[in-house]
DNA sequence: GGGCATCGTTCCGGCTTCCGGAACGGCAGG
DNA sequence: CCTGCCGTTCCGGAAGCCGGAACGATGCCC
């Protein structure tokens, strides 16, 4: 038997302060099928360190609710009623909503995939992504989060958020390819150079031969501006921090700058 | 202070027979925001009929767990993580993965929008929808689920599923506008005919001057055959009834034929 | 094909932890 | 300023949960 990938157990380090601890460990349950799509109840008591029978009990409450289903032979895989919350959750974000249209016609000016993050904990959370039309490489859309350091989105937003840039420093910047920025002073340098940009770019950090470039949507009173999701271009680096390089920043801060003053309409 | 329009307690009807009582009732509270995107911890408690600590004390443990979120002066809305999880099962659905090219090649060919839909319960869950890019009249595009019966996606799921009829038939045909199929007898006949078809159309009975038409995704041996899923097409009335008729009805039919095959190949 | 290892599920006693009521603090409206 | 209303906290009683072990099923390997 090989040794397992997975992370030791989660649940001492995130379920020690909240009260309700069966609600806790249900979500621990839920967390460990970000990481694989189907569990059985051995694997998830291992991974959280709790009886197998627990486990078991967790996985058939979750599924009576829907939150999992059951797939065959008592493994289980999250469950559409998921999708359902999630789109709900995601529809009703005043930030989506305006952003939408816009981000469409990035699309169309640009002919690369666009992108809308926020940051969740240390990571960006894509919540849209246009992909490109064209019959060109099309970028690989199979995951919805990122760590934000090697992100251009995660740049815009650490850099007007010294938090946020602190806890991505805590954790570490974890290096993908070896143009991955792990140095934390040469990091930190990046953040000053979007803050005098207006943008930030992101060149084969996080999957080599892709590149991006983000701008800020901001929010709050002029003194105290800060940045609570950024807009993105995405493509190979060829394409991307080439010859068209000032026209997709032009059109990213565009982008960026007409959601942000939608949203100030809209919640005004 | 008005009548709220909420469902009386959901609770005792669902959660008798899980065990974990806790999960339950904390599944239950995620199902409140289905309706209201903003709850307190007292209304939560009154339409669950539990006491008003528990209800605060739920609605923490959702939002330490990133379930909920706290949107200031104690309301909480569903949290972004909801996000994520649907996004990941969503994307380990194998029928979406075959689906997807599919619908985009057909959304090409008819330039309407295109859905996928699967039965949730008694209600069409929309797993994908691809609006026409045409400047034409948009379909409303805020929702993701529909009772069963006065959808076209729903009415072929149903004719080749006895059990999904009966359900629908039990839950009651609720008129949703002058056009509603709500006698039983009429509403099996469009079964009958979708079985004779092989695809069906809803014509104005969701939304008044809105119809559809929707083709079965199938699956398992060729005795047993069984739908899964369905495509649909959705436009204006007159636009996808009228004289394109025939052609969007060959161009769903092809399309859903195209994923069964798709399907039946990735799963041997 | 048979045996074995593994896994999911069930049962039960001890006790952890959760529930409900009441009191506290903050907020908004009168 | 006062008065509802709402979210949160505290506490005792007890209900429901946890963990270990036994059961039944599944699937793998020989």
């Amino acid at each position: 038997m090989t040794v397992l990938p997975f992370t030791p157990p989660v649940l001492p380090d995130e379920a020690e302060d909240s009260p309700l601890r069966s609600v806790s460990t249900a979500v621990a349950v839920l967390d460990c099928f970000t990481d694989s799509p189907e569990l059985g109840a051995t694997k998830v008591a291992a991974r959280l360190g709790i009886a197998k029978s627990t486990a078991c009990r967790m996985l058939a409450a979750l599924a009576a609710g829907g939150l999992l289903e059951k797939a065959g032979s008592g493994r289980y895989r999250l469950g559409l009623r998921l999708f359902e919350y999630g789109q709900l959750a995601v529809d009703r974000l005043l930030l989506r909503e305006v952003a939408m249209p816009v981000l469409g016609e990035l699309r169309e000016t640009v002919r690369e995939t666009v992108q809308l993050g926020v940051a969740v904990g240390t990571d960006v959370l894509y919540l849209e992504r246009l992909e490109t039309e064209g019959a060109g490489l099309r970028f690989r859309t199979d995951y919805h989060r990122n760590p934000a350091h090697s992100s251009s989105i995660g740049r815009v937003l650490a850099a007007s958020d010294p938090s946020l840039t602190m806890a991505i420093l805590e954790r570490g910047l974890e290096r993908r390819t070896p143009f991955t920025v792990v140095d934390p002073r040469r990091w930190r340098q990046t953040l000053v150079q979007t803050r005098e940009q207006g943008y930030a770019t992101c060149r084969d950090e996080y999957d080599q031969g892709w590149s991006s470039i983000a701008a800020p949507i901001l929010t709050g009173a002029s003194g105290r501006r800060r940045a609570v999701a950024a807009v993105s271009v995405v493509g190979s680096t060829s394409r991307v921090l080439g010859p068209r390089k000032p026209a997709l920043v032009q059109g990213v801060r565009r982008a960026a700058e007409r959601i942000t003053v939608a949203l100030e309409r809209a919640t005004s």
